[in-house]
DNA sequence: AAATTTGGTTTATTTTATAAACTAGTTTAT
DNA sequence: ATAAACTAGTTTATAAAATAAACCAAATTT
């Protein structure tokens, strides 16, 4: 009757940053950042879940003389969002 | 943008129990334990935390001669989980 | 050139979820 | 009648997760 919920994804910030991503494909750090309001540390320590999840990939560069870090969604993390909704459709009765 | 989610009911079985009870109103610890398969100790801490913040009432009692743990959602409960809907959907674009 | 800011990571702390152990009593089998 | 097994939970301990604090390297500003 109740999926079981994904834990990786039923978390605030991950969710949002998945929100994010799926919406936009791929985002710099700093702009996840701004837009969830998170910290840097936990922001730092959320993707790299993702990342080792497979839910998206990061890659690094250099924006001027300064660091970039861009994460990317993956085809693995939006079908992972969408199996998220979808579960969470249950509990909700959307 | 991304409102905070109320996190009483940003947990999985904690919002499961609600989902139940704001379709059925009432229900027993033993159906509630039954439709979420959680164990009697999770689901206990749980009630209890959804009680101390006025979402839902216990009454105790007992059926025949064993003892009956009833929950009953009240109006703060029903407001808070629907409003929990509203902001999820701003992660999920619903 | 010292102080501050940017863009992060790492480590520590707090909070939360879960499981294990326990209580209190009932029903069933011997 | 009594021991064994089951019901209906609660309490306490442990594991996992989220968050915050501290740190680092380099860039920018004063």
């Amino acid at each position: 009757m109740l999926k079981k919920l994904n834990p990786l994804l039923h978390s605030e910030l991950r969710l949002a940053i998945m929100s994010l991503l799926v919406s936009m494909q791929k985002a710099e750090f700093t702009l996840i950042k701004e837009k969830t309001e998170a910290t840097a540390g936990n922001l730092s320590v959320q993707i790299t879940k993702l990342e080792e999840a497979g839910y998206l990939k990061v890659e690094k560069g250099f924006k001027g003389k300064m660091p970039q870090t861009t994460c990317i969604v993956t085809k693995k993390g939006i079908d992972a969002f969408e199996q998220y909704v979808e579960d969470l459709k249950g509990y909700l009765k959307l």
